[in-house]
DNA sequence: TAGTCACATGAACACATGTTCATATATTTG
DNA sequence: CAAATATATGAACATGTGTTCATGTGACTA
């Protein structure tokens, strides 16, 4: 008989639902794509990639940036956003991945 | 100058959001990596293995059974559930291998 | 058939999340 | 300095989510 046991601790499961989380969201997945392909991005460049309103994709940048998956960078009266870590792609690609999806 | 578009489309971007959310949850990502350890689980085995009430783990399980995550097998009183798509476990996999989580 | 075990269900609640709108702030430009 | 541009902020609202509790249902057992 083989003994089964959660092989991940209870912080490591917060944090990855965390992660997740942030991730977890049809525009966000979006943005992440996007800068994926273009290393840095400003906001109003998101806006029009992604047709979609200055203030809500703020939030949603804000949101990412606060959890650690995207920082900024100030240029003029730009701010570019960038993936902190690109291999949060592969996450993406994992559920496209998946044949049943 | 290189073009910048989102290579995902909406459909895809739902699905891939829908399916993250499903996944987003400390509770479910223990039981995505017990159920990749052991081809299927009953749900008095989950409760025991998680330490969580029956009536919780039951609202996850039937939660993530819905939107395709996970199949069921009825033996008798029991009620086995499995992963439907073991490669669903990668994500899990690529969060823990993000350098900076 | 009555009791027990295993699991599902559904209401109710607190809490989190996504979105919109109006407005604030910072930076550049004239 | 005033106006314009780029972005952030925060209130307000609707909606979604996680959890608990009480109870329902199906299957085995004595």
């Amino acid at each position: 008989m083989t003994f089964t046991k959660l092989r991940i601790d209870s912080k490591k499961l917060e944090r990855a639902a965390y992660v997740l989380k942030a991730v977890a969201h049809p525009t966000r997945i979006g943005i992440i794509d996007l800068l994926d392909q273009r290393t840095e991005l400003s906001v109003t460049e998101l806006c029009d990639l992604l047709q979609c309103e200055q203030s809500l994709i703020s939030h949603h940048l804000i949101n990412m940036r606060d959890k650690g998956l995207l920082g900024t960078r100030r240029d003029g009266k730009n701010i570019y956003y960038f993936l902190v870590d690109k291999t949060i792609t592969n996450i993406i690609e994992c559920i496209n991945g998946c044949e049943q999806f």
